[in-house]
DNA sequence: GTTGCAACCAATTTCGAATTGGTTTCGGTA
DNA sequence: TACCGAAACCAATTCGAAATTGGTTGCAAC
């Protein structure tokens, strides 16, 4: 019988190659899975509570089990906006919400949360190309709309990121920041997660803007 | 044969009276009215253009024409997150969007929308009862989220917007400000009011998260 | 008591039909 | 020719029913 852990380590090895997942990040639904590890679905969900008490995945009723964040519900619906959206408006309502969302992380984020925040953290400075740090720059981000515990503005940031993905211009930009961005993104990721993790709120909203600024910049130019 | 400005003056009085609204402040579709009013379709068509450049009527494909701000398109999908949001964490993301909002209106506005914009301000002004000024300052602050030109702010306010609806609490609340406080949002609408129609966005972006403070605070007490 | 199983619950998605504002076409009339 | 009205068509949304999916409970077996 194999015990939880060895299910776990499984699971995370499959998840981190990508095996069980569909191109949205989605692993399949826990019956099937269930089957195809041909274990029972309790014996499962038990082992999926752990992956997501500790980030691994994010789990949303009625849509399912993700190995990134998950969807904004009826995505669907934002297709049309998308379209008509610039990369410099998504930049502005970003300016406008992420700082007020890692000023409330920084007072409201549990122990817990700050530590997982950590580990997001140090992913985006250990990534060693730019898909990966395209992922770990996700996760970073939403986990700080997370952190904020306010569901509205979580689902406000969940709208964000799905015109992100919806639009056009996502798939064409070069997306090839050079040495220089980089290392000052990276610089910026740092701060960041340093200020939200001591609860500096005044510091960690200023960082924010900060870093989206920059963000916006490398955009405007490309 | 009835002029168009002999229909919309006709309309506007309705509108006013609330005749053809139902609880929503949604009119009757085109083609019904067309009918009820015996004029065509077109000719209705042109008036109600002209209606909607003055903003006194809202139009949105595949959901109608409105008397007030139309709402979230798929408002309903929003009901299960009203049922979970207080109104201290709806006034903590409008404490975060609007004050950008207001700064973007007071950049952007056109010299129509300004004119337009002043005659709302006046009427949050001259409102007589709660009901009234309720009614009002909806249509203030959406005018703002509309002057900001950017469609997705624009969508993210209407979706507190519809949850304010949807929410239980705001059908329980007391709703009755004290003569002070009423005379101190009266007095920060105007300085808001001038601040955008002058273009001043610090100033807007200022008179904002100082008017929506006032509003939070006497929430708190409630 | 724990485990496995099934049924049920709650939120979402999906799909198709109906609704509604927006646009075009076409015939008639002045 | 120019305008008007009627109808058809287009585009976005809403609505409803059925299916999907994670979450929860009850039950029987060991």
């Amino acid at each position: 019988m194999l015990s939880d852990e060895d299910i776990a380590s499984r699971l995370r090895r499959q998840i981190a190659e990508g095996d069980l997942l569909d191109a949205d990040g989605r692993l399949p639904p826990e019956r099937e899975l269930a089957q195809r590890l041909e274990i029972s679905r309790a014996h499962l969900r038990r082992v999926l509570d752990l992956l997501a008490t500790e980030g691994t995945i994010f789990r949303r009723r009625g849509q399912g089990t993700f190995a990134l964040p998950p969807p904004a519900t009826d995505a669907a619906r934002l297709k049309p906006l998308a379209r008509r959206i610039t990369p410099a408006e998504v930049m502005e309502v970003r300016l406008g919400l992420e700082p007020t969302l890692a000023a409330l992380a920084a007072r409201r984020a549990t122990a817990q949360e700050r530590d997982q925040f950590a580990q997001i953290a140090a992913a985006t400075q250990a990534a060693a190309d730019q898909a990966a740090y395209d992922t770990a720059d996700d996760v970073f981000h939403y986990k700080i709309a997370e952190m904020a515990h306010n569901a509205l503005f979580l689902s406000m940031y969940e709208a964000i990121r799905s015109v992100r993905r919806e639009a056009i211009w996502t798939r064409q930009r070069a997306e090839t920041y050079s040495d220089a961005v980089f290392s000052q993104l990276a610089h910026q990721h740092q701060t960041l997660a340093e200020t939200i993790i001591k609860g500096n709120a005044e510091g960690a909203e200023a960082a924010m803007a900060d870093h989206l600024r920059t963000v916006a910049q490398t955009l405007a130019k490309a």
